[in-house]
DNA sequence: GGCCGCGCTAAGCGCTTGCTCACCTTCGGG
DNA sequence: CCCGAAGGTGAGCAAGCGCTTAGCGCGGCC
């Protein structure tokens, strides 16, 4: 299932951007039982968790048998981690990708929050798996991520600083507000649902524009 | 506005105040071996998640034997559940005696996210497992936490909703705009760590500003 | 003092889990 | 036409799970 349902008409709020592979999300894991497998696992551990899935649940939406499994992967924990990690990934190169387009700090800050939370709200089977299951992994794995982490942090950070330097913004406090508002971001994808009234682009044109008034200089 | 406590002033380092009974959050838990193993239990789902926390490590981190966990509750399932009621009561509790305080909508949003970030950050263990493990437990037991957020979230719409009348908040999306507010405050339960360099209280005033930028008529 | 009942434990039951292994296809190259 | 590798299966193992049960110590009451 989850197709891509942004990218079929509709780049009409934010501009030309060209996707960054958004249709075929997992296209790069191959063979494709590998692949549907991991799509599989995504499903299932957005839905239940990583423990509460068992690796039978994962071959049985997949169509094959438990065993399949380890063909493919040495362990689930590996699985997990081969999740966590293009998610990591993904998530970054989209966010990173907005800010460094041409444009006042207002407008990279707003292309870059609505950009991310689009991802969150799109993806949010994946983006609960990449957020939530971080103590799952093995401390190796988890200092892996953790750098990606403070990759997406530095890049709000810098479009924060860039804002305050040429005066559009008005931030007391720089690195309190870059996590509050990665956090308003990700958070998105615990409570986003395809069944909701809301569509991701309506959400990231109203978290774009939240954030624009938490940090633009008051009169 | 760094502190919004000048009702509760004078007590609030060493105070002895039972009014929403900050300091002994469990108070109510009866007999005390059963109070035990549910402070363990928290720590337990909140370290690790419910379904990966066994029924042999929260008795042992109570100095009891698994067993023991049976004769106060009927299974696993309903620690979690008297936890997640508990929890959710609190929040709740907290969010709303600030609402319901004396003074415009401006200070009353400020005093009741404060408050409310306020007790995810120092409660954040309860905050985790209270937020995050809503998919647990069974059916019945979950609509009847929906309600509880649902309260929350009424009381947040609220007090939008009186400023907006009032002509102090300038919200064009109500609902949205309810969302994300209560987005960001939950969500400091999954980033807050007590080894940080933020205390509860610095980060409550941080988001009381925030949101009040979020929200304010622009000029 | 004898006895009951409550709180607790040691031992263990039945079951599910992550994972393995012997075996079965399918298929391109000599 | 056979071969060996690659990808898949069914059956099943050891370990760990939630939970139960038989029995133990001990304080309170007649």
């Amino acid at each position: 299932m989850a197709a891509a349902e942004e990218t079929t008409g509709a780049e009409e709020t934010t501009g030309v951007h060209e996707a960054t592979c958004e249709e075929a999300p997992w296209a790069e894991v191959t063979p494709e039982a590998a692949r549907k497998l991991l799509v599989a696992a995504v499903e299932a551990f957005a839905e239940r968790g990583y423990h509460a899935t068992t690796t039978r649940d994962i071959a049985g939406r997949a169509g094959m048998s438990p065993a399949a499994l380890y063909i493919h992967y040495k362990t689930k924990e590996e699985l997990l981690h081969r999740i966590s990690r293009i998610g990591h990934d993904r998530a970054l190169e989209v966010l990173s990708a907005a800010s460094e387009r041409d444009g006042t700090p207002t407008e990279r800050l707003a292309d870059a929050v609505s950009s991310f939370v689009r991802w969150h709200a799109g993806r949010h089977d994946t983006a609960r798996v990449v957020q939530y299951e971080l103590d799952a992994p093995s401390a190796e794995h988890r200092t892996e991520i953790v750098g990606l982490r403070r990759r997406s942090d530095a890049v709000v950070r810098g479009i924060l600083r860039d804002g305050v330097a040429a005066g559009e913004f008005d931030v007391p406090d720089v690195p309190g507000t870059t996590l509050a508002v990665l956090s308003l971001c990700i958070d998105v994808a615990r409570w986003f649902n395809v069944r909701g009234s809301r569509t991701p682009e309506e959400v990231g044109a109203l978290y774009a524009d939240l954030v624009l008034r938490m940090v633009s200089a008051r009169k």
